[in-house]
RNA sequence: GCCCGAGUGAUGGAAUUGGUAGACAUACCGGACUUAAAAUCCGGAGGCCGUAAGGCUGUGCGGGUUCAAGUCCCGCCUUGGGCACCA
C-alpha cells in the first residue's frame, strides 16, 4: 500500500463535489460562520501567497462545519483593472478574454488543492450580472448626495494613464507600479467618504477584539482626526480674511506671521499691485512645479518669501506678515498656517532663518522659564499661558478651551475637526472596469441612467490601444446615447469605476449570488453578515478595508442590511518568502505551487504553509521544510497501513478505559484526548495550526512507540483503532484527501466530511501520577514522580526526603515551602 | 517626530499567561536494517566543566518586584512595519 497523492487527491475531490459536500444553504437550525478569504485578482496563476492565505481559510471552514456550523466559504474573482488589460495589450488579445481564460486556469488549479468552497457561488466582478447592481448602487449613491463631481488637481499616473486615490499614492509613488505621481487637473466623480469619517473612526474601537491592533492604529492613523479651531486673521488694508486651521489655539498669542501655500486661493488677489508681485509669483509658481514626493521630504529646506502684505492677529492685534512658504499643504486645513515659532518646529525653523518674531506663549512648569533670545528648538509641551492678556497663568488645555469659546463669541472663527482622510475618486480613465452609470446632456446636465437601462454594458467589441489609453472615448457607438430624461442627443461617461468599488460589497454579493432581481436580498443579508472570519494580506490594511467599511455603512443607510461592519474578525497572514526575500518574477525566487502539487500531493503543500509558522507571521519557503510536511503525512500513510486490518474501525474517542488496561495503552488513550483538547483550542482561539499540528505529530510518534506492544492485546488495538481514527480526523482540516481515503481503508462508512470534530472526555485526561518539580531556592534540584492523589503534607515530606534536595539544604535554615498544587515545591532557605 | 510590533539553540518556531526554557520540526551526530546507499525505524544534542552523578550558566542589554521572571515594572539597544513639514 502505497501513497499516491496525485490519485487519491482526484479521487476525493470528484466524490465530494459530486456529493455537494462543502454546499451550504441560507436557512439551517445550525448557526451560521461565514468565512471568508480576500478573492483573488485573476492574473494567471496562482502563487504560495494564496495558497497559504486559503489554505488558512480552509482550516478554519473544515473546523467550523465539523463543529455544527453552516458555513459559508465562497471563491470569486476580483477581475477587473488594469494589470490585466495591460497584459492583454501585451499579449495582443483582449482583457475579457485574457480574464477568462485566467479565471479558467486558477479555477483549475484551487480545486487540484481540494478547498472545500461552495462553487455554486462563484463570482467574477466583470460579468454584467455583477457590474449592474454596482451601477445601481452608483446611482442610489448620487441621489443621497454621496456622490459629486469636482474639477481639482488629481494625483495622475502617467505610466498608467489614470488617476489614483489617495490610498493608491504611496510615498509619492504609484502603489501599483512605482511612478512618480503627478499633479493634473481633471473633472471626477468622488464618493464622499468623508461624510462617514466620524464613524469610521469611532467605530474601530468595536472591532478591537477582532482585529489586529496594527491595522486599526493604521486605519485611525489614516482617517487622522485633529480637534482645535478655525481662526480668521483678517488681512490689513482689505476686505479679505484668512481661515487657518489650527490645533493649538492657545498658542495665537504668540502668531507672529502667517504662512500660506503657493495654491492658495487668496494669493493673487493679495499680492496684486505690490512692487515684488513677479518675485513672488515666480516663486509660488516654482514651488508648484516642485513634485509633491520632494516637497513632503524630510530633507527639504524650509523656504519662503514675504508677499508684502499684512494680516492682524484678532487677540493682540499685531501686524503679521504673510510668507508664500513650501512646507505649508495646500490641500490640508485651509491651506494657511499660522506661525507660532516659540511652540511649533517648522515656524522656530522658518522664524530663525527669516528673523521673524518668536514670543513664549507657554510655560511648562518643569522648564527654567523660556527666553526666545537663547532657545534652540520650539517647546511643543504642555504648560502654562504666558503673555497671552487676560488669560495668562491658565493651564494651556483649558486655555484650548477658554480661546474657542472666545473665537466663537466674537466671530472670530469656531471650534472645528480636520480630517486627514480625502473623499474617494473612483473615476478611471481605463477601459477594463465598471462603466460609469451617467450622461451629459446639454439640456439636462449630468443625468443618471435609469434603472432599467441597467447595466450600462461595458462593449467588449472595442480594440485596446497600445498606448494603454481608454478606447471608450473613441467609440461613438458607447458614448452616443440618449438622454435618459429628455431623450435628446446626449454623451455617456466614457471613464470607468475603480476597481475597489467591486471589491467593497463582493462579500454581500456571495449571500445570494445567482440573484437577478436585486444585489442581494435583505434576509440573505441579515443571516450572513457579518463576515465571522476574513483572511487576507496585510497590504490592504487601508485600502480595501476602509472602502469595504465605508460601503457597508452606505448601504446599511441605503436600507439593505443592519450591521455596521462587514468584517466581525480579521486575520493578516504573513507572506511566503524565498532566501529572506518577498517572491517575485523579477528576482527569479519563486516556487510554483503547481510544480510542488505535482511533486508532493495538495495534502503535502497546505500542510507545510499551515505547520511553517503562526499564520500571521511571514515565513520562508524551504525545500527541507516541504520535505518534512511530507515525511510527516507518509509516517501517518504508513502508521495506518500498518494498522488497517489488525485493529477494528473506530469511531475516534471511542476506547474505554477497561480498553486500555495495560500501561502504554492507558498512556496513548490520555494522549489521543490531549491532543483533541491541544488541536481543538489551538485552532478555535488562536489560528495556532503550527502547534496544532506539533500535537498530532506527538501523538503519531506515541502511536508508533506502542504500537507493537499494544497489537498483542484485544483492548490495545481498539485504543489504537481509536487514536488513528482520532488523528485522521483532527488533520482532517489540514489534509482532508489523506484523512478521507485512510478512513475509507479502515473500513468506514460515513465519510469524513461529514463527521463532526472529536469530543474528549474529561476523565481520560485524568492522570494517575504527578510529576513534581523540587526547587531549592527557586533552583530546580529534583523531580518527584507521586500518584495524583497524594496530599501537600505527604508532597512536603517527599520534597524534604530527596537526596539531592537535602545536598542543598545543608547547612542553611528552612524559612518557607512554597506548594503549588500538581506542579512544584519551592524550599525557600538560607 | 508620532503610532503599532518583534528580539529565545545552527534554523523555523514552542512554553497552560508568573511555576521543569527550547515542545514539534529542519539541519547535524550516532545506532538498527542493507553487500552498499537511499528510504525507514530507534536514539543523542543550548553553552561551559565533569568518565559519570552532578555543577555553573543561559530567552537583546542594565536595573527592579517576587519563594519563583522568556513572561510583570523602570531605563536602554537593535530591528520590522505604518503615518508624517497634517499646522
Amino acid at each position: 500500500m502505497k501513497y499516491n497523492p496525485q490519485e487519491i487527491e482526484g479521487k476525493w475531490q470528484k466524490i465530494w463535489e459530486e456529493r455537494g459536500s462543502f454546499h451550504c444553504e441560507n436557512a439551517s437550525d445550525k448557526p451560521k460562520y461565514y468565512c471568508l478569504e480576500m478573492f483573488p485578482y485573476p492574473s494567471g496563476k496562482i502563487h504560495m501567497g494564496h495558497v497559504r492565505n486559503y489554505s488558512i481559510a480552509d482550516v478554519v471552514a473544515h473546523f467550523k462545519r465539523m463543529q455544527g456550523f453552516n458555513v459559508l466559504h465562497p471563491i470569486g474573482w476580483d477581475a477587473f483593472g488594469l494589470p490585466a488589460e495591460n497584459a492583454a495589450i501585451q499579449h495582443d488579445t483582449h482583457p475579457a478574454k485574457w480574464t477568462y481564460a485566467n479565471i479558467d486556469n486558477m479555477r483549475a488549479q484551487l480545486k487540484r488543492l481540494g478547498f472545500s468552497y461552495d462553487w455554486r457561488r462563484e463570482i467574477a466582478t466583470c460579468d454584467p450580472e455583477y457590474y449592474r447592481w454596482e451601477q445601481l448602487f452608483f446611482i442610489k449613491f448620487l441621489e443621497k448626495g454621496l456622490l459629486y463631481r469636482k474639477k481639482a488637481p488629481q494625483n495622475w499616473c502617467p505610466k498608467c494613464n489614470t488617476v489614483l486615490a489617495n490610498e493608491q499614492v504611496v510615498e509619492g509613488l504609484c502603489w501599483r507600479c512605482d511612478s512618480v505621481v503627478e499633479q493634473k487637473e481633471l473633472t471626477q466623480w468622488f464618493l464622499r467618504i468623508t461624510d462617514y469619517a466620524e464613524e469610521l473612526l469611532a467605530d474601530l474601537d468595536t472591532l478591537e477584539k477582532g482585529w489586529p491592533e496594527r491595522v486599526i492604529a493604521m486605519q485611525r492613523n489614516w482617517i487622522g482626526k485633529s480637534i482645535g479651531a478655525e481662526i480668521r486673521f483678517a488681512v490689513e488694508g482689505g476686505g479679505a480674511s484668512i481661515p487657518v486651521f489650527t490645533t493649538r489655539q492657545d498658542t495665537v498669542f504668540g502668531a507672529s506671521f502667517m504662512s500660506i501655500a503657493a495654491a492658495h486661493p487668496l494669493l493673487d488677489e493679495l499680492i496684486a499691485g505690490t512692487e515684488n508681485e513677479q518675485a513672488v509669483r515666480d516663486f509660488a509658481r516654482k514651488i508648484l512645479n516642485t513634485d509633491k514626493r520632494e516637497l513632503s521630504a524630510d530633507s527639504l529646506e524650509k523656504e519662503g518669501m514675504f508677499t508684502g502684505r499684512y494680516c492682524l492677529n484678532p487677540f493682540t492685534g499685531e501686524r503679521m506678515p504673510i510668507w508664500v512658504a513650501n512646507f505649508v499643504l495646500a490641500e490640508y486645513g485651509s491651506g494657511a498656517v499660522m506661525g507660532v515659532p516659540a511652540h511649533d518646529q517648522r515656524d522656530f525653523e522658518f522664524a530663525r532663518k527669516y528673523g521673524l518674531p518668536i514670543r513664549v506663549v507657554i510655560q511648562p512648569d518643569s522648564m527654567p522659564p523660556l527666553d526666545p533670545a537663547s532657545m534652540n528648538e520650539a517647546v511643543p509641551e504642555s504648560g502654562r499661558m504666558v503673555n497671552s492678556g487676560e488669560f495668562n497663568g491658565l493651564d494651556n488645555e483649558e486655555g484650548k478651551i477658554r480661546i474657542a469659546d472666545r473665537l466663537e463669541e466674537q466671530g472670530l472663527g469656531k471650534r472645528t475637526v480636520n480630517w486627514r482622510l480625502r473623499d474617494w475618486n473612483v473615476s478611471r480613465q481605463r477601459y477594463w472596469g465598471a462603466p460609469i452609470p451617467v450622461v451629459y446632456c446639454d439640456a439636462c446636465g449630468v443625468v443618471p441612467e435609469k434603472e432599467e437601462n441597467l447595466p450600462v454594458l461595458l462593449p467588449l467589441d472595442v480594440v485596446t490601444r497600445k498606448d494603454g489609453r481608454s478606447p471608450l472615448p473613441d467609440t461613438p457607438a458607447f458614448y452616443e446615447c440618449a438622454c435618459p430624461r429628455c431623450g435628446g442627443k446626449a454623451r455617456r461617461e466614457t471613464d470607468t469605476l475603480d476597481t475597489f468599488v467591486e471589491s467593497s460589497w463582493y462579500f454581500a454579493r456571495y449571500t445570494d449570488p445567482n440573484n437577478s432581481a436585486a444585489p442581494f436580498t435583505p434576509k440573505a443579508l441579515a443571516y450572513w453578515m457579518p463576515v465571522d472570519q476574513y483572511i487576507g494580506g496585510v497590504e490592504h490594511a487601508i485600502l480595501h478595508l476602509l472602502y469595504a467599511r465605508f460601503f457597508v455603512k452606505a448601504l446599511r443607510d441605503f436600507g439593505y442590511l443592519e450591521a455596521s461592519e462587514p468584517f466581525a474578525n480579521l486575520l493578516t497572514q504573513g507572506m511566503v518568502l524565498m532566501d529572506g526575500k518577498k517572491m517575485s518574477k523579477s528576482k527569479g525566487n519563486t516556487v510554483d505551487p503547481t510544480e510542488m502539487i505535482a511533486r508532493y500531493g495538495a495534502d503535502t503543500v497546505r500542510l507545510f504553509c499551515l505547520f511553517a509558522a503562526p499564520p500571521e507571521r511571514d515565513f520562508d519557503w524551504t525545500e527541507s521544510g516541504i520535505e518534512g510536511a511530507f515525511r510527516f503525512i507518509n509516517r501517518v500513510w504508513r502508521l495506518a497501513a500498518e494498522l488497517i486490518g489488525k485493529v477494528p474501525a473506530q469511531e475516534p474517542c471511542s476506547s474505554t478505559s477497561e480498553d486500555a488496561s495495560l500501561p502504554k495503552a492507558r498512556e496513548l488513550r490520555h494522549k489521543e484526548h490531549a491532543t483533541v483538547k491541544k488541536a481543538g483550542e489551538d485552532i478555535a482561539g488562536k489560528f495556532q495550526f503550527n502547534t496544532a499540528i506539533a500535537a498530532v505529530m506527538e501523538l503519531v510518534n506515541l502511536a508508533y512507540l506502542v504500537k507493537d506492544e499494544l497489537l498483542g492485546d484485544e483492548g490495545g488495538r481498539k485504543t489504537l483503532g481509536s487514536a488513528l481514527s482520532t488523528t485522521l480526523c483532527l488533520l482532517f482540516p489540514i489534509a482532508p484527501h489523506l484523512c478521507e481515503e485512510l478512513r475509507q481503508r479502515m473500513g468506514s462508512q460515513s465519510l469524513m466530511a461529514d463527521r463532526p470534530w472529536p469530543v474528549y472526555s474529561d476523565s481520560a485526561l485524568a492522570q494517575d501520577m504527578m510529576t513534581i518539580v523540587l526547587q531549592v531556592n527557586g533552583k530546580l534540584r529534583s523531580t518527584l514522580e507521586l500518584s495524583a492523589g497524594t496530599d501537600a503534607e505527604a508532597i512536603k515530606a517527599e520534597a524534604l526526603a530527596d537526596a539531592n534536595v537535602r545536598k542543598h539544604l545543608e547547612g542553611l535554615t528552612i524559612r518557607k515551602v512554597v506548594l503549588v498544587p500538581g506542579k512544584l515545591v519551592n524550599v525557600v532557605a538560607n
